[in-house]
DNA sequence: ACCTGAACACCGTTCAAGT
DNA sequence: ACCTGAACACCGTTCAAGT
């Protein structure tokens, strides 16, 4: 990776952090570096690539888990640390859906935990369902929380009233965004555990 | 709701399953209707409103559970009708993620399903988790569902390949989506049952 | 090897003006 | 009540031409 390659992933990654992924485009990216889009073109295929490139980079500080680790904690920490890195950037989220996980550092992430399924038992027909059902719910978990925090308070607890029978008042925000995390990451791997073991 | 828009939804409806979301355009749907972007919003407020009123369209076709069955069923069987509801608009899962559940009947659908989710045992503290998770589930399941038929059999195979190690081989396409969806679903809710049961 | 300028083919949205 | 034309402020990507 060239040094001005480089630096194009770095103004883009602050981009994102101080004006979010609508306001990342090849011609502000241009801009912050002083010079124009057509030029970014010769250190990156479009802009799919682009993300990608940050992705990986971004999985530069994925905190990867003890390869010791019995396969349950392996993972339960794997997503921890999948979401911990998810929230360093903002709108990162819509940078992992966009993108195709090619790159290095991103395969090897990906590479350990589809073994740390097999080693749980997750059989290989259904390890891509699995995988992804968790992978989508980090991502997903990560986006809604973004969601969240950037709208008033009020304005939600309005709104889910209006989707609520009076009769069960949602629980109000704010709300503990680690526990409800980890709290659907116990579901996923409760269930994980009772449906490969009905077999 | 004026005949005039009835229309204008229709015919959106028609260019997604037709040219696909990418090709879905206040422009491409005005000459789609031989007018003009501008007249659009007559009907509607802007693009998000008109994905929402796609949304309203489409809940007419789902096929709500009969509200005798005990909550776990009705929540499987909500959740496999909301697929098939999916399944039948190319590119639905964008219609639904940038919109607001704020019509109608895709509210009294939502009211639905919180209801059941309380009456299985969910505390309301952790109400919208889950039921979020559940929702996020159906959603990529089927926008992967559509990527993946979309692409041919040896692509993908060629790329998952990429990414597992050759000790362990991944299930060979075409899949079983039916099958895996379900298998997804059984996860799900296995790991709700005994983690509200843990308490 | 890397960059610019200009172009192509688009976007969502607003608004005065028309009927 | 509904529509048009024109405009504003943007997009991603390509490509000949320059250094």
């Amino acid at each position: 990776m060239s040094e001005r390659k480089e630096k194009l992933i770095e103004a883009a990654i602050a981009i994102l952090n101080r004006d979010g992924a609508d306001n990342l485009s090849m011609r502000t990216l241009a801009r912050e570096l002083n010079r124009t889009a057509a030029s970014l073109y010769n250190h990156v295929r479009n802009k799919q690539d682009l993300f990608g490139e940050i992705a990986e980079q971004m999985c530069a500080d994925y905190a990867m888990p003890d390869q010791s680790l019995p396969p349950l904690d392996y993972l339960l920490e794997a997503n921890r640390a999948y979401r911990a890195m998810l929230l360093t950037v903002r709108d990162s989220p819509v940078v992992f859906e966009d993108s195709l996980p090619a790159t290095p550092r991103r395969i090897a992430i990906i590479r350990a935990i589809l073994e740390a399924y097999i080693a749980l038992g997750v059989p290989t027909g259904t390890l891509l369902t699995v995988s992804d059902m968790v992978n989508n719910y980090v991502l997903s978990f990560v986006a809604d929380e973004r969601r969240f925090q950037s709208r008033a308070a009020d304005e939600v607890t309005a709104f889910m009233s209006q989707l609520l029978s009076d009769a069960a008042p949602m629980a109000a925000p704010p709300m503990d965004f680690d526990a409800q995390f980890e709290y659907g990451l116990q579901i996923l791997f409760a269930g994980i555990k009772t449906v490969i073991n009905r077999v």
